[in-house]
RNA sequence: GGGGAGAUACCAAAGUGGCCAACUGGGGCAGACUGUAAAUCUGCUGGCUGAUGCCUUCGUAGGUUCGAAUCCUGCUCUCCCCA
């Protein structure tokens, strides 16, 4: 790819949303530096931002420069255009290990080392905002934006309409201000043109264009990609246990994996493009394929395996795949019991483990008893017995009757453990010590 | 500063003295059907207890009452309008 299709590409794949006219041709005309916007409340970043994370990457690989910006500043404000409630105060320890955080997740996509022209950089809003102070903010940027302008703005309309119950505060009208001077900064210091987010932030980075153009008649462009839905409505990027982390201590690889298995048909086919890099002509031909046969679910194989190499590696991918196969493949409970040890672990590396002392269940512990008492894997007595009068729990891949099941060390499976399941996905293990 | 409206469970929203652990919708969880998909249908959705019973909950603190989410008083917070 050379910066010639870059736009081309994206089109191609639904990811522009809005685009400013006069990018394309600036994009064509010479290598051009970029930036987007990452919240730093986190020391790793989830797979809600991983459009925007492929965006920078095809853009480098498209040869242009791209830069990652960290919102150590506008972090602490809360942008009005989310539902955001007015945020904390990070303080900058924390700031700090969420910035080294989120660069290690980046570097895996960016190329941040190299001697390359167009080598990824990262920067940090709190850099140039910590010393800024209020009265020279206002002067120096605030007088070159209009009231009136900064009202105009979505974001804001929606805030002071009458619907509205929440009101904004004068922290959370001044955001766009705030992120404009970013773009300003980057304009002046790093000759950054372009400003890329998602849809949701296209009034804020208006702003920073028409800032750069008021107060230095700077050309400055705009490309956003539209917000990752999903087909039910529902958030993307969220399942019952909360974000789909990148990194693989708050979310597995084999959690990871599963996530993107369990895709729908319709989502699968906007996001292998959004999300992998696979090319034009072989995505036609995956989706021609998925279409003829739905059930083998090829999309979705492919998009979780392209993924989980690409965040996680290769050999993750092969154990998220192997433990798969055996906790859904059609397992029983004598299948799981001949697995030997070193396999069973394995398999279980990345589902949830309890451990429990085996004298608890030496002459026979209630099932409720022991998996809502001496082990938390459910938190109330009555949701575990409403879960097993709806035949949603299985132990050791057969399913629970009644409540008053009793579980002895002859359930166990090699000898020392047990294994949990709730409704058709989520897999618990129990080990007795 | 003046006037008005309001605060109910994850969210939205009913309820205005006992029939209220609280209508309904959304969300969530589970079951059936399937392909670990979608759609659809069904059940559950404060805690404890075997389905009876008990305990804690309607912004907050008190009060009236046999009895309060509902009435009264103080307090806190929110929104709207006028200055």
């Amino acid at each position: 790819m050379n910066f010639k299709d870059f736009i081309e590409d994206l089109n191609w794949r639904g990811m522009i949303h809005d685009i400013m006219p006069g990018t394309e041709e600036q994009l064509k005309k010479e290598m051009t530096v970029a930036y987007i916007g990452f919240d730093p409340t986190s020391d790793s970043l989830h797979v809600g931002s991983f459009a925007q994370i492929m965006l920078l990457k095809r853009f480098q690989l498209a040869g242009h420069k791209p830069i990652a910006l960290v919102g150590g500043a506008t972090g602490m404000i809360g942008d009005p255009s989310g539902k955001s409630q007015e945020r904390n105060l990070l303080d900058e320890a924390t700031l700090n290990k969420n910035l080294e955080g989120i660069k290690a997740q980046l570097s895996k996509f960016l190329d941040f080392d190299s001697d390359i022209p167009n080598k990824a950089e990262m920067v940090n809003n709190y850099d140039w905002m910590k010393n800024y102070t209020f009265l020279e903010f206002i002067r120096d940027i605030g007088k070159h934006i209009t009231v009136n302008y900064m009202m105009s703005k979505d974001s804001v309309k929606k805030r002071l309409g009458e619907e509205s119950k929440q009101g904004m505060s004068f922290t959370e009208f001044t955001y766009q201000l705030v992120q404009g001077y970013d773009f300003l900064y980057l304009n002046e210091h790093k000759n950054c043109k372009l400003q890329m987010g998602g849809s949701d932030q296209w009034g804020n980075i208006t702003t920073g264009t028409e800032l750069i153009r008021r107060k230095n008649g700077g050309e400055a462009y705009a490309i956003t990609i539209p917000l990752v839905t999903k087909a039910d409505g529902g958030k993307f990027g969220k399942t019952e246990s909360g974000n789909v982390w990148l990194d693989s201590e708050k979310t597995t690889p084999y959690s990871f994996y599963q996530f993107w298995l369990n895709t729908s048909d319709e989502d699968a086919n906007k996001y292998i493009k959004i999300f992998t890099l696979i090319d034009p002509q072989e995505i036609e031909t995956l989706i021609e394929q998925h279409s003829k046969e739905p059930h083998m679910r090829i999309l979705q194989k492919r998009l979780a395996e392209e993924l989980t190499v690409m965040v996680h590696s290769k050999k993750d991918l092969e154990n998220a795949i192997e433990a798969s196969k055996i906790l859904f493949g059609k397992g029983t409970t004598e299948s799981l019991a001949k697995l030997d040890e070193k396999t069973f672990l394995s398999v279980f590396e990345g589902v949830p483990q309890f451990e429990l002392s085996k004298e608890k269940i030496i002459n026979g512990l209630g099932i409720v008893d022991l998996l809502a008492g001496e082990v938390n894997v459910f938190p109330s007595k009555g949701e575990l017995r409403r879960l097993i009068q709806g035949g949603g729990l299985s132990l050791n891949n057969a399913k629970i009757e009644n409540a008053d099941v009793k579980v002895a060390s002859t359930d166990l499976l090699n000898n020392k453990y047990l294994l949990v399941q709730k409704g058709k996905k989520d897999k618990y293990l129990i080990i007795i010590k």
